[in-house]
DNA sequence: CTGCTGTATTGAAAACTGTCTATTGTTGGA
DNA sequence: TCCAACAATAGACAGTTTTCAATACAGCAG
């Protein structure tokens, strides 16, 4: 069990330096419109989205789109798997989950939980 | 009731291009690690914060501080308070429970709900 | 009023980001 | 084998972000 599995929750106490660094490498892959959007259509679908289905649905060129799709990738909160000439992408929960505890935990007063 | 304060979470549908903005710029302001660390400190306190005790907790100039907390605020994600010559800021857990729904909600098939 | 302390703003430099075009890599079919 | 279609990478450029030093603003104490 690593440290930073356990600990969540902003209010808990405040965030070691490696920890918010590792946290806010995920929240800035959120921090972009585009991004948020390719992440809800493909967390919206019940399983995989191709991406031949993500492309066309934004006024964005090709690598574009393949970029913001890589840093959703590098950060973990999303996966893809090449089937013949499509690639797929499907939400990687375990992460937005992480973020949502983060996220949630931190309304509480210290003690509560 | 807005419409923002409806439909959240990211796997009921895709996000609308405007909702994805707001959201996005919020997720943008946690997105650096001086200002997650910040958020956390000013979070994981019952109720306020003192700028005089989160400017020495960084190796960063006063200056960079008071950009980071400004950031947080326009983000929605803090208040602040001046008294005397002291200013206070405090967290507004209405915007981080709203990015936690948006975040938590994603993992589940939709209408698991 | 004057000076001191704490905080915010301004302006500038370096680094990073989002986007494009052009190209390359991959796969399946003729 | 060659071609067509889908996706990723490379390189370039404009715009943004992070940081600092310098300065301005706000409040309190003499």
């Amino acid at each position: 069990m690593s440290k930073q599995d356990c600990c969540e929750g902003l209010s808990e106490a405040p965030l070691a330096e490696e920890q918010a660094a590792e946290l806010a490498a995920m929240f800035k892959a959120l921090g972009d419109p585009v991004r948020l959007r390719l992440l809800s259509m493909i967390a919206s679908q019940p399983g995989e989205v191709c991406v031949c289905e993500l492309t066309p649905a934004f006024e964005l060129s090709q690598p574009t789109i393949s970029h913001h799709l890589k840093v959703l990738r590098q950060a973990g909160l999303v996966d893809s798997e090449r089937r013949g000439t499509w690639v797929y992408y499907r939400l990687r929960p375990e992460t937005t989950d992480r973020l949502a505890a983060v996220l949630a935990a931190s309304g509480q007063p210290a003690g509560v939980r």
